[in-house]
DNA sequence: TTATACTATTTGTAAGACAAATAGATGTCA
DNA sequence: TGACATCTATTTGTCTTACAAATAGTATAA
């Protein structure tokens, strides 16, 4: 039954998702820079044939991939964007808690996911970390520390923590990866600091990771690590089920 | 001046941005479920008091996130539909080949991100697998092994091989970042398998890493998949060149 | 010189109309 | 009666036109 080869595969495809599609090929293709500015949408129209609101349809698409961004004014237009680490790692937890939401993976599946990906990650941690690294380690530490924070601050910071403890792997693709598991797992943090209401556990278990890492033993980094996630756990079950 | 003391603060946002996230949060939130239909555009329009083609930028907005899928007719609107690993996990390494084409992340980052974070994956893979897992890899591998498939069919059927070793870590978050790194280096594969012409290292290898599977040896499974990554970045770096 | 107001440009939002697709109801013919 | 074609209603897709809002540059006035 392969009546599959079709002169014409898809041409049913909208006009927005199309136009999307061949801005996105520019883009990438490097037509179009970063910082660079889009034709204006009236321009795009008249020379794709289409409509304005399409052309707009098809810019907000490329906006929802944070690919461009617009800004008004006699200087403004679409402006095409450097994505972000953060940004795309965002968007790809965005991914994650839509299927946390929606039942295809749970916080278990997640913490699990951290202990079973972290041990290359640390390892090189323990191996690449600079000066620079260990410093934004020991600043977001400092600030997890300080007993007048609030709870929003303290989170923010503890992301920062596990955020700079990636960047000491060096490795921009492992950064990209393990931020997304990250995000994914600020809401456990988030309840355990709002519901549980304690700091000090989370707080001595990072000051012992950071010790570690500074004694380059990826070892006991690792098993403190893996504490710290046990600790996780425990505490995210007990509040849940609340 | 002012007179502008704005009771609330900022709606800076713009509304087609407002929508979606609402209607995201709708449908994280359960309010919508998999499957459901949204109200009519109308509807919509009406409901949050703005006009269509606000609503449409919207809804094309989380279309790009493959959140909704449009319809037309008597029995059409606009679906929430099931994001699925693959989906999503191929949007992201869109996101990571913007990168790529950006120079904020290069091949051989990506290749020893695997390295890096593979260690883990296998190790659970050896564990958890089960007769379906093995079964899935025999037939990618089948698939390799046949020599009048296209190049095409034959990166395909690579692609099946890498996604059914990792599904069988048994870990859904495992999977999801995975699959991201595995569609970052399809480039890589296809690459090889047009330019240097070579399929049976590739097929060789893979082999053997089906054999340690079943043998329950991660270590040489482990080995096996360094000895591929070697094989991959020395091609990659002849291609390269020329 | 400084500050104000104006103007031109570009995106943001709105409203209305028609085209296209499509499922279900209706009608026609054997 | 049954099968097939046609009509119709509904919903998204696209176009057109218009105006609102933001904003950088310019001109103007004190």
């Amino acid at each position: 039954m392969s009546f599959k080869v079709q002169t014409n595969p898809i041409i049913k495809s909208s006009i927005s998702k199309q136009i999307a599609e061949q801005l996105r090929e520019a883009i990438v293709n490097g037509q179009f820079k970063i910082g660079d500015r889009l034709p204006t949408e009236d321009e795009l129209a008249q020379r794709y044939g289409v409509s304005r609101p399409s052309v707009r349809e098809a810019l907000k698409r490329l906006a929802a991939q944070n690919l461009v961004r617009a800004r008004r004014g006699p200087t403004g237009g679409n402006f095409v964007v450097q994505p972000s680490y953060e940004e795309l790692a965002g968007s790809l937890s965005g991914a994650a808690t839509l299927l946390i939401g929606m039942g295809a993976l749970d916080i278990v599946e997640i913490i699990d996911a951290r202990r079973i990906l972290q041990g290359g990650c640390l390892e090189h941690a323990v191996k690449n970390a600079t000066e620079a690294n260990i410093v934004d380690i020991k600043i977001a530490l400092e600030r997890q520390r300080s007993p007048d924070i609030s709870d929003e601050a303290f989170c923010q910071a503890d992301i920062a923590f596990h955020r700079a403890l990636v960047d000491a792997s060096g490795n921009g693709m492992v950064r990209f990866v393990m931020y997304t598991i990250i995000e994914a797992l600020i809401p456990v943090t988030n309840m355990i600091v709002t519901v549980v209401r304690e700091r000090s556990d989370i707080v001595s278990l990072h000051e012992e990771m950071l010790l570690h890492l500074i004694n380059k033993d990826s070892l006991l980094l690792n098993h403190s690590m893996n504490r710290l996630l046990d600790y996780l756990l425990e505490k995210f079950e007990l509040a849940s089920q609340s």
